[in-house]
Order: C-alpha cells, then sequence, then structure tokens
RNA sequence: GCCGAAGUGGUGGAAUUGGUAUACACGCACGACUCAAAAUCGUGUGCUUCACAGCAUGAGGGUUCGAGUCCCUCCUUCGGCACCA
C-alpha cells in the first residue's frame, strides 16, 4: 500500500492548480453568480494564527460547492493596509510603512497559498495602491460636493499617545480603541461626514437584510434611534425681545448677495423668521463709496437693526455710522473681515474711491452709533492682515472674535464654521430653550430645565445671570474633567442654577428654573432637557438641591402611586396622567401623540427623531493613509482637487512621526503642500490630514468586480451582473465601525448612481474566533500562538481544513485543541487507506447505496447553511461504512471524492487522479442524489407507553396506522406496562412512534 | 439599567424544529497484533443499581400522550448600548 504523504500531494496539486489557472473567476452571462467574500485581512508583521484561516476556508468551501454547481463565482481577496496600525509597526521596528506593508502582504499570502484557498489572484489589491485609492479618493470629492463633508470646530476626540483625532466609533469606553490611552477632547477643526443623514435609511433597511440578529441589532444600538419631539422653552425676559428688529447685509468687493457666506445666513434667517436686507451693490468689481452708502440709506436702519458687513461691506458701514446725526443708534454691528485701511500692496493701486483715508476711521464718532460691535477676523486672512482686524476691534471696543483658518471667509464656508455669528444673530429673537424628550406625556410636571454646560446659550444668556461667577467655575471643572468621568453611570449628580434666568413651561405656563448639569450631554439631542418626577437623575438632583417637583403620571398600583405621589419613589415607566389639565386620564402613550399636536399648534413643539450615531470625523493627523484631496486657497477657500488629476499620492519621504502639534507629518513637506489653487491659479496649501483606515475598505468589495478600471470606480454592467455580495463572512469584532461605514459608503454611491442596489452585503455570517489551548485569547503576549505553517507541515492542509470545519458551528468560538485534530487526520487517511486497501472497483451494498446517497444531500444542505461541521460527521459515518462493508462501486467512491472536495480538495483530487481520471475534481458537477435511495423501507418503531420509551418493533415504513397500534398493544415489554390498566388513548406518529396513555 | 445570543457526558459538540437525548470526534478503559512500544484494528464508555428499574439537557414551575426544543420566574456566561433625556 502506497504511504500518504501529504506533503508530496499537496505541494503538486497547488502547483497544477495555479499554473492551470482554474481558480480565475467566470463570467458566461448564461450562469448564475454567486459572489462569496471574506472580509480582507490587515497584515500585521506577526502573521496569521490559525484562528484567521477559519472564515476562509469556509468560503472556499463554499465557492468550490457553488463552482460545482454551476455558478459563476467570485472569490476574490485583497489587503486592507492603509492606517495606524502598520504606521505603529513601521515606526517601532525603523521600516517604512510602504516596506512593512509589501513585507506583511507577502508574509500573509504564503501563509494563505499553504491552504489552497481558490482566490482568483488576478483581481488581488491593496487599499495602500494608488490606483485603488484613486477611487477613494474620488468618493470623498463626491461626498464633498453633495455637501456631505464639512468642517467641524466642535472639540474633538484627541489620542495623546496616537497622536490623532479619532471618530466616536474609535473609542472604547471613553479610551483609544487601539491603545487604550483615555482620550482628550481638544479644540481644532476637522473634516467630517454627514453619515448621519444615512441614520434612518441604515437603520430601516436592515429588515430587509439575511444578517445575524446579534450584528443587526448592534447596528440598531449603534445608530440609536429615538422618536419624540424638541420642545421650546421659551425665556422670561422681556428685554430679549423686540418686534422690528431686521438685519442688514453689506458684502464686500467682486461678489453679491448671494455668495460668499450668504446663502446659508439667509437660509438661516429665514427659518428662524428674522427679517433681513441685503442689497445688491453697485459697481461691485470697481464699487464707489457714494452708491454703497446711500445704497444703505435705502434699508432704512432703525435702533432695533443688525448691520453686518463683510469685507469691504463693513467698511462702508464704518463710513455709513461716522455720518449719522447724533442721536442716531443701531443695535448691532457685525464686521467680518473688514479692513482698517487699505489693504495689502496688491491693491494700493486700486482706486478706493472713498472706501480709505491714511487716518483710518473716526472711532469716536462711530461708537456713538452703537453699543454693541463685533469683530470676526481670521489670522490666515491674507487680504486683511490681522492688525485690521485687531486695530477695528480696539478702536471699536468690540467683543473680537479670532479665528485661525477661515481665510477672507470664502465661498465654500458652512454654517457650522461660523457659529458664532449665529449666535450673534439669534440674540435678536426671542430667545429660547429648545430640549428634546421621548416623554411628552411627562411635560405638565416639568419643574426646571437643564442645559449642558457647553450649551450655546450659556454664552449669550451670561450677562442675564446674576451668579455668573459661580457659572463659569461649574463650567471649567466640566471641561477638565475626561470623557471617561463625564459619562460615569453612578456618579453623583452635580449642577448649578442659572440664577436670575427663568423659562416658561409650555403646557403649564410657569415659570421654572434654568439649571446646567454635566449629566446632560451637549452632543445629543440639543443639549438640554427638560427634569421632572419621573426620571431618576431629575429626581436625584431635585432633591439634592431642594427643586420642587410635581408628579403627572399615575402607576397602576395603588401602593406604588401612594410611594410615587409622596416623592418617596421616582416613576419611569408609563401610566395614567395626572395633573396634566385636559390630558387627566390618559395613557401615557395616547398622551404622547396628543400633548405634542397640541403644543405644535401653538408652535412650540414638533416631533423629532435623535440619533445616538456621530457624524464620522474623517481627519487623522497621520502619514500613513489615503491623503485628503482638498485644497486651501486664500482667496477661494476650500477648494477640491480636480477629479482627473487624482490620485493624489501620498508623498514618499523618509520621516514620517506624527506631531504634537496637531498637525498631520504631511504639513512640514513644502513641496508637497505648497500648490496652486485650482481655481484661481493662485498659492494655495494641500490638505495635508490623511482618511482614516476605515475609509479604504468601506467599498473595496466592488473594486473586485472590476479591479484594473481607471475610468471608473466599477463598470456599471459589471456592477449590475455581480452586485450584491451574496455571502459576506467575517469577524464580528467588525459589526458596528466596519459595516456601518461600508453600509453607508454604499448608499451614498447608489445615490449618486455608481451602484445598482441600496446595500452592498445580502447575507452577513460571522466567524467564530479559536481561541488559544489554554482559554485565553491567541496572542503573541501569552505565548499561545498556532501558527498554521507548523499544522500544515505536520498534518497536512485538507486535515487542517477538515479539523477546523469540524471544531463545532461556525459561528461558536472554540479552542484549538491539537489532539483533537488527530481525529481528522484519521478521517482523511481513512479515505486513503479505503482506496488502497481495494475496498473500491466492485458492487457497492444497498445499505451502504443508501448511506451514500443520503450523505450526498445532507452534505449539499449543510454547506449551504454553514453546518460544516455536521456535513463531515456524516462523511466520517460514510468512511466508517465503508470501511465496514469493504466494497464500493468505482462510481459511488468518485460521488464520495466529489462531496469531499471543498473539504480536503488535495487528497481527493490526487484519488481521482489514481482511479484514471485526468479532469479537476473542482471542475466536475456536484453528484445528484437519488431519491429512491433516502427512504428506508423498514423502520424502527418506537412505543412509548405515558411518554416513557417501552419497546422499539421493526415494521414496514409505511404501515398503516391500525396495524402499527395493534402491534405495538401486542409487545410484551408493553404488555408489562399497561397490564391491569385502562388505556385511554393510542397515538401514532407516522414512521415515528405509538404513543399508549394509560 | 436596556437589547441580543447562549447554557446538553471527562472534552469539542449532535438532535430532521414538539416525537428514541448524548450522532460524529477527542479522551479514557479493556482486548487483538507485537519481544516491547508506537501505529492500526476491535469492544465498551451519562449517572445510580448485581439486576428490575429509576434519574439526567443551568435552577424551579407550567402546557402536552410526549419538552433540550413552547410559555412563566430566576441564575450564570458572552456580545452590543448606556447619565442618550
Amino acid at each position: 500500500m502506497e504511504l500518504y504523504e501529504h506533503k508530496k500531494i499537496e505541494q503538486k496539486w497547488r502547483e497544477k492548480w495555479e499554473t492551470s489557472g482554474v481558480y480565475k473567476t467566470t463570467e458566461d452571462a448564461d450562469k448564475e453568480k454567486f459572489y462569496i467574500l471574506d472580509m480582507f485581512p490587515y497584515p500585521s508583521g506577526v502573521g496569521l494564527h490559525v484562528g484567521h484561516p477559519k472564515g476562509y476556508i469556509a468560503t472556499d468551501i463554499i465557492a468550490r460547492y457553488k463552482k460545482m454547481k454551476g455558478f459563476n463565482v467570485l472569490h476574490p481577496m485583497g489587503w486592507d493596509a492603509f492606517g495606524l496600525p502598520a504606521e505603529q509597526y513601521a515606526l517601532k521596528n525603523k521600516v517604512h510603512p510602504r516596506v512593512a506593508t509589501q513585507e506583511n502582504i507577502a508574509t500573509f499570502k504564503t501563509q494563505i497559498e499553504k491552504i489552497s484557498l481558490n482566490y482568483d489572484w488576478d483581481r488581488e489589491f491593496s487599499t495602500t495602491d494608488p490606483d485603488y485609492y484613486k477611487w477613494t479618493q474620488w468618493t470623498f470629492l463626491q461626498m464633498f460636493k453633495k455637501d456631505l463633508v464639512y468642517r467641524s470646530h466642535e472639540p474633538i476626540n484627541w489620542c495623546p499617545s496616537c497622536k490623532t483625532g479619532l471618530a466616536n466609533e474609535d473609542l472604547e469606553d471613553g479610551a483609544c480603541e487601539r491603545c487604550g490611552t483615555p482620550i482628550e477632547k481638544k479644540k481644532m477643526p476637522q473634516w467630517v461626514i454627514k453619515i448621519t443623514d444615512y441614520a434612518d435609511r441604515m437603520l430601516a433597511d436592515l429588515d430587509g437584510l439575511d444578517w445575524q440578529e446579534n450584528i443587526k441589532q448592534s447596528q440598531r444600538n449603534w445608530i440609536g434611534r429615538s422618536e419624540g419631539a424638541e420642545i421650546e422653552f421659551r425665556i422670561k425676559n422681556e428685554e430679549l425681545k423686540s418686534t422690528s428688529q431686521k438685519v442688514i447685509l453689506m458684502h464686500g468687493k467682486d461678489t453679491d448677495p448671494s455668495q460668499k457666506w450668504y446663502p446659508w445666513l439667509a437660509a438661516e434667517m429665514q427659518k428662524k423668521k428674522i427679517p433681513f436686507v441685503a442689497p445688491v451693490l453697485l459697481h461691485a468689481d470697481d464699487p464707489h463709496m457714494d452708491e454703497w452708502l446711500s445704497q444703505l440709506d435705502d434699508t432704512k436702519p432703525t435702533e432695533d437693526t443688525i448691520l453686518i458687513g463683510h469685507s469691504r461691506g463693513g467698511v462702508a458701514i464704518l463710513r455709513w455710522l461716522e455720518k449719522q446725526p447724533e442721536n442716531f443708534k443701531v443695535k448691532k454691528v457685525i464686521l467680518v473681515a473688514t479692513n482698517y485701511a487699505k489693504c495689502d500692496e496688491k491693491h494700493t493701486k486700486d482706486n478706493t474711491h472713498g472706501f480709505y483715508t491714511d487716518a483710518g476711521y473716526d472711532f469716536e464718532a462711530i461708537k456713538k452709533h452703537c453699543d454693541d460691535f463685533v469683530v470676526l477676523h481670521s489670522t490666515d486672512d491674507k487680504w486683511v492682515s490681522f492688525s485690521h482686524g485687531e486695530t477695528n476691534a480696539h478702536g471699536l471696543d468690540a467683543n473680537f472674535i479670532k479665528f485661525n483658518d477661515r481665510g477672507h471667509f470664502g465661498s465654500t464656508l458652512k454654517k457650522q464654521e461660523i457659529p458664532a455669528l449665529l449666535d450673534l444673530i439669534s440674540g435678536v429673537q426671542d430667545i429660547s430653550i429648545k430640549v428634546f424628550t421621548t416623554r411628552v406625556d411627562t411635560i405638565f410636571s416639568g419643574a426646571f430645565v437643564i442645559l449642558a454646560p457647553e450649551h450655546e446659550l450659556v454664552e449669550i444668556l451670561k450677562e442675564k445671570i446674576s451668579n455668573g461667577t459661580e457659572v463659569e467655575e461649574y463650567i471649567q471643572a466640566a471641561q477638565k474633567k475626561t470623557e471617561i468621568d463625564r459619562t460615569a453611570v453612578d456618579k453623583e449628580k452635580t449642577g448649578v442654577e442659572l440664577k436670575s434666568v427663568t423659562v416658561i413651561n409650555p403646557a403649564t405656563g410657569q415659570e421654572i428654573p434654568v439649571w446646567i448639569s454635566d449629566f446632560v450631554l451637549a452632543y445629543y439631542g440639543t443639549g438640554a432637557v427638560f427634569a421632572d418626577a419621573h426620571d431618576a437623575r431629575d429626581f436625584v438632583m431635585a432633591k439634592k438641591y431642594n427643586i420642587p417637583l410635581t408628579v403627572s403620571i399615575r402607576p397602576k398600583s395603588d401602593a406604588a402611586w401612594e410611594k410615587v405621589k409622596n416623592f418617596e419613589e421616582c416613576y419611569e415607566e408609563d401610566g395614567i396622567l395626572v395633573n396634566s389639565g385636559d390630558f387627566d386620564g390618559l395613557t401615557s402613550e395616547e398622551a404622547r401623540s396628543k400633548i405634542t399636536q397640541w403644543l405644535a399648534q401653538k408652535d412650540l413643539a414638533e416631533e423629532k427623531t435623535s440619533y445616538r450615531l456621530r457624524d464620522w470625523v474623517f481627519g487623522r493627523q497621520r502619514y500613513w493613509g489615503e491623503p485628503i484631496p482638498l485644497i486651501h486657497c486664500e482667496k477661494c477657500g476650500v477648494v477640491p482637487m480636480p477629479e482627473e488629476e487624482l490620485p493624489l499620492v501620498l508623498p514618499d519621504v523618509e520621516h514620517y512621526e506624527p506631531t504634537d502639534t496637531g498637525e498631520s507629518p504631511l504639513a512640514g513637506i513644502d513641496e508637497w503642500v505648497n500648490t496652486e489653487c485650482p481655481q484661481c491659479g493662485g498659492s494655495a496649501r494641500r490638505e495635508t490630514d490623511t482618511m482614516p483606515q476605515w475609509a479604504g475598505s468601506s467599498w473595496y468589495y466592488l473594486r473586485y468586480i472590476d479591479p484594473k478600471n481607471d475610468t471608473a470606480l466599477v463598470d456599471p454592467q459589471k456592477e449590475k451582473y455581480w452586485s450584491p455580495v451574496d455571502f459576506y463572512v467575517g469577524g464580528e469584532e467588525h459589526a458596528t465601525r466596519h459595516l456601518i461605514y461600508a453600509r453607508f459608503w454604499h448608499k451614498f454611491l447608489f445615490d449618486i448612481g455608481v451602484v445598482s442596489h441600496d446595500e452592498p452585503f445580502a447575507k452577513l455570517q460571522t466567524v467564530g474566533l479559536i481561541i488559544a489551548e489554554d482559554g485565553r485569547k491567541m496572542s503573541k503576549r501569552w505565548g499561545n500562538v498556532i501558527n498554521p505553517d507548523d499544522v500544515i507541515e505536520r498534518f497536512g492542509a485538507d486535515t487542517f481544513r477538515t479539523y477546523e470545519m469540524f471544531m463545532g458551528p461556525f459561528d461558536a468560538s472554540v479552542a484549538w485543541n491539537t489532539e483533537g485534530m488527530i481525529g481528522s487526520r484519521k478521517f482523511i487517511e481513512r479515505i486513503w487507506k479505503i482506496y488502497y486497501r481495494d475496498y473500491v472497483g466492485g458492487e457497492t451494498p444497498n445499505a451502504l447505496k443508501k448511506t451514500l446517497h443520503k450523505t450526498i444531500n445532507k452534505v449539499g444542505d449543510d454547506i449551504e447553511e454553514m453546518k460544516y461541521n455536521t456535513a463531515i460527521s456524516a462523511m466520517m459515518i460514510l468512511s466508517n461504512d465503508i470501511e465496514k462493508q469493504k466494497s464500493i462501486s468505482t462510481e459511488d467512491f468518485g460521488a464520495f471524492l466529489k462531496i469531499l472536495c471543498p473539504f480536503a480538495p488535495h487528497i481527493t483530487q490526487e484519488l481521482w487522479e489514481q482511479m484514471g481520471n485526468t479532469s479537476f475534481l473542482i471542475e466536475e458537477n456536484w453528484p445528484v442524489y437519488d431519491e429512491k435511495y433516502l427512504s428506508d423501507d423498514e423502520i424502527e418503531l418506537v412505543v412509548q407507553v405515558n411518554g416513557k420509551v417501552r419497546d422499539k418493533i421493526m415494521v414496514a415504513a409505511d404501515i398503516a396506522e391500525d396495524d402499527a397500534k395493534e402491534k405495538a398493544l401486542a409487545s410484551k415489554k408493553v404488555q408489562k406496562f399497561i397490564d391491569g390498566k385502562k388505556v385511554r388513548k393510542v397515538i401514532f406518529v407516522q414512521g415515528k412512534l405509538v404513543s399508549i396513555v394509560v
């Protein structure tokens, strides 16, 4: 008998398969397609451990099975290689990340190849290939153009150890997910993608997906939708009210009111019902002061007017004020990027037509006409130098607001970028506090309002608050706390009342106090809540500070009501309304919609949905990532790079260490950073932040469909054929981040017509972990890592594959057990022995024939359901049976090899060849089972008495009910148990049992 | 706290969805072969009991002729979310 030498056999077939191209994807249009995908790996320096290939083996089995079933199968593999892990590894080992990545990919690939996975390597790519990330950048630009990308000035999560900003998704319990360092809040402008625009669709579309429930649930939790209402609490302060107020917007040179920051500002003011005038100023390209002044006169400013001027429009306002009569006043003047004197050198030649004098402005005269000046200025404004802003502010005693990166407040600025401006004009309106609540039913007991310490109104109300110092101290203290401390659940509630500020409860009309407390989160809802007796946190806080409460929800039980009524207990559940005017007696649920409607009619409430999901902070201040293809122009603001110039290649440099300044290392590479503005041709700087690690992996599955296309992300015809991914297999750890980002990215591509389906992955299956023999996670740290190379060397790839699939249910995590592998090895060897003991070639006994056909049936079904462990056990039973019977026909043994081939491709292929075949098994058809062998003629009929098994009798499979009952009752063993008792009932289940009740 | 998944021999795990609980494999014990060992093959292996039989699927209750499977209460483990209004 020939020895089973796995090394020789496996090597031989690996080479044959590779050179024959049998793994290449076929695309005949008349065949059905099947796209099966693994979550591509992030190649690390450590290499693979035995846990990694588990999922790959499973997809390989399905891919082979589907191919044998006649499908065009797409089964690709590639590499996710940008991001921090590779960069940190590179820094530590002093190799360039590009080199380290190449090396790691090579290691991974060698390891993967030993397992003989049937990937079509022609479609391989890495997210770090410029040909690939060209399209990552392209998609980003499309998002930018669709206004899905904005500049945020909110404080971001900063990891002081990784020296980069992080998205919400990159945190674990308030610490950096990578290094465990508690994150800090850092104020720095950031590119952010409006993923929240897609929250609702991402949530709703989960229902149509064939995904595991736990993954869907994770997604739902992450999105965190809650339905409720936004309710307005008006501030009781007559001074802040004004009915005849008006805003006048004066634009600058070379522009008009529809440009610059006016469109959003106008829209915002319309929304807030603030009347405004924005005249089209005459001869904007060569303005004359007298024309502009008379136009400003025409707008008829009054003492309730707020004047806003941009650039030379601001100059006009100041010149106009200089000339006003003694007792005239306006309410407020806001100067944005406004000159003190002439502009820079370039403009000295301009005919200023009365705009500038060498003496500057007559500040004393101007100040008589307004008590409230605000100057907005950016330090990088190349048209109006910083000294102008400072001089103006100083001369006017203005509130000077300094920015760092707004340039000349150019045309692409978005409203998020000048929140200060909005705050300023919001001061003209009736001030109200908007709160979000899911419990409108408790509004009648709303006893006070709580703001987050960062709430914008705290600043606006500053002057009205009589205990300003105390409030300031509380805010300072809150800001010093880390995110972990801020959000600890069982932390004691603290707060400070904003004295002299009260609001009106819109339901009761009562005046109630306003507090700030750090348990209210600025970033959720509106950053403000109303507090009452029906929320545990509010309840505790009210008790602590003796804030009077009332109750409005009555529990069903009287005993509970007694306690609730006397404030001995906080009742948070739904109940029946009390103390709620006309709504008394309603259930909470009824009351919620009715009260919302009632308040909405009075314009004091509207239905609202809030999400936990936050926008995607998209910039990383690190080297190893896709450069963000945006250009900062001094004159034009932020300008997208022309698409035809993509990819914007990451410069190859020697030094790429992160900086401490919050600036990307790319900022130090002058020859890369300095560029021309694509719009005006002037000097400009590139954006220096790079994209987060998750960008490249958000759409890679589309690129496999058409990996070499350099004119489109993917060819629409090919996309239509192969999309969506039919089966996606990977780790549960990607339940939130990767799958959220990829679904979002895909939906965006769907919206702009690049893809034809609105969801990328039709079916998703997670892989269970393989834990080490000691029960811990496999890790270098514990020294318990098992390398697949060693296992394959000793046992062979066929045994390795079979064992990993036999270990347990595919999605369960199971501990590795090298001893257990012996069973799989024995099974593989048994197949070999069956052939070499000459059992093959004769007749197949009938009983064996039945086992065979049942097994063919079961293995097919089990593969479809990913129940590999039972598929293998069925084949073990079959091989045990063949050994017992010692005879099987050539054809039947061939069928066995075919169904085993997806699991153990080498040995089955070798034996197939030994039997005289020249074809590849993977190109054979999947065997068809014969119905007639699936059923037995005789079956074992179980006889139960009072539910207990008392006898088993052999009967014909199609035995009639009466015959079966008769036989059962006649059984001697059964007689023993029914003797002397009365038979009350006899139940017959076809093919199974007879149950006798006595 | 909310939501989700799961709990079966010494071990990994089966069980056609309400119908013989413990398939298959590991381990262990005994036997065959061998001078011996390994490998291989065979037999046995939930617990109690000489046996008859009884008891066993995290615990307790329920529905049913019959429950690992369905319902209720609770415990434990894992995963997601969490001062989210």
